[in-house]
RNA sequence: GGCAGGUUGCCCGAGUGGCCAAAGGGAGCGGUCUGUAAAACCGUCGGCAACGCCUACGUAGGUUCGAACCCUACACCUGCCA
């Protein structure tokens, strides 16, 4: 078998700017094109075995018969982390290829693309040591802590705000593993060959209504349900999945620190606001092409392939 | 019908004579980011020709050098009595 090229093919967006079903589409269409193409998930709460309706979480009829990796991979007891997503994408992505499939990346958590794609190494973690740093930081605060950071690294804590105790904590134990920490994200330098980077953009206005209409579909499609059962699972004990936008909110109803259409209403305002925040990280990156969210962006995107595919065979 | 309380900026909510364009929170807007990232943190947040001016604390008037804060009337809302 003659060596022919496998892009990735990394398709970014906000929520609700349609990338699912239009990572789904270009796979298809690169079926009957005889390329074969499977979607590797790169949000960040996909990866919850039973956050489903809160997350939007594709159906497998949406799905489309294309294969998904890295959704449903773990209980939400556990705390996903950007260094162990960065190690099971860039391994799905090198058995697809090794397969010769072309793997789409379609997701919105911008670090954990950027972790993927590009050159960053992250350094290890230690559950004693980081348990120890946080009983401190119950202590004496994040103030303190931030203080004691920067005598050890004046470097490392000016690039932290003195009010963030995570990114401080964080800091503190990488320099005790390490013995230095550095708070600035690398540049862009992709550190897996041959990608596709598009953007499917989306105007504001469209995409606000959009994601009212998805909220109401949420509550409507049971939600609360959903979080419900989630809380008999263990919800509540992992460290990541329950602050998902919109479960926090349901959680915080069912506490009764909110009614449900408070509830409502605050996942709608900050599934918005996160939608800026997406937008903010991806338009920085210069290799995204963008294009207007449309009836073609399959089209175009699989053309893409197509010819990156032809041409490298 | 009677008595008591309330009406504050986009929303909620402090303020009860000058230090008030008015605490705080939310929303909105903007930003930061190397193992929680759908997270965490930060800034901004009445208007303007902007070290000053204008508009603003239910409406209209009054007291005062000075009022969101005191008085009067009116409107609307709320609790108790009938």
């Amino acid at each position: 078998m003659a060596p022919v090229t496998i892009p990735v093919l990394a398709i970014n967006g906000q929520t609700a700017s349609g990338k699912t079903a239009v990572a789904v589409a270009v796979a298809q269409l690169l079926e009957s094109d005889g390329i074969r193409a499977e979607i590797v998930n790169a949000d960040s709460m996909l990866v919850y075995r039973g956050m489903d309706i809160g997350t939007a979480k594709p159906t497998l009829e949406e799905r489309g018969g294309v294969p998904h990796h890295l959704i449903d991979i773990m209980d939400v007891t556990r705390g996903a982390t950007v260094a162990d997503f960065q190690v099971l994408a860039r391994g799905a992505i090198a058995e697809l290829r090794a397969r010769g499939v072309v793997p789409i990346l379609a997701g919105g958590s911008a670090l954990y693309v950027h972790a993927i794609l590009d050159e960053i190494d992250f350094p290890g973690t230690d559950a004693a040591l980081r348990a120890r740093l946080e009983a401190e930081l119950d202590q004496v605060g994040p103030a303190a802590l931030h203080e004691r950071l920067a005598a050890l690294s004046p470097l490392a804590a000016a690039g932290i705000l003195p009010g963030n105790a995570r990114r401080t904590v964080r800091a503190l134990e990488v320099i005790e593993l390490t013995g230095s920490y550095t708070s600035t994200l690398p540049g862009w330098s992709h550190a897996v060959g041959d990608v596709l980077q598009f953007g499917l953009e989306v105007p504001r206005d469209v995409l606000d209504a959009r994601i009212e209409a998805r909220v109401h579909q949420m509550w409507a499609d049971g939600f609360v349900d959903e979080v419900r059962g989630l809380v008999d699972l263990g919800l509540r004990e992992g460290r990541t999945a329950w602050r998902a936008l919109g479960y926090r909110q349901v959680l915080a109803f069912l506490d009764g620190e909110l009614t449900q259409g408070e509830a409502l209403q605050a996942t709608i305002a900050g599934t918005r606001r996160f939608s800026r925040k997406q937008m903010g990280w991806f338009r920085r990156d210069p290799r995204i092409q963008w294009l207007v969210a449309g009836e073609l962006n399959a089209e175009t995107l699989a053309s893409a392939v197509r010819d990156r595919v032809l041409l490298g065979s």
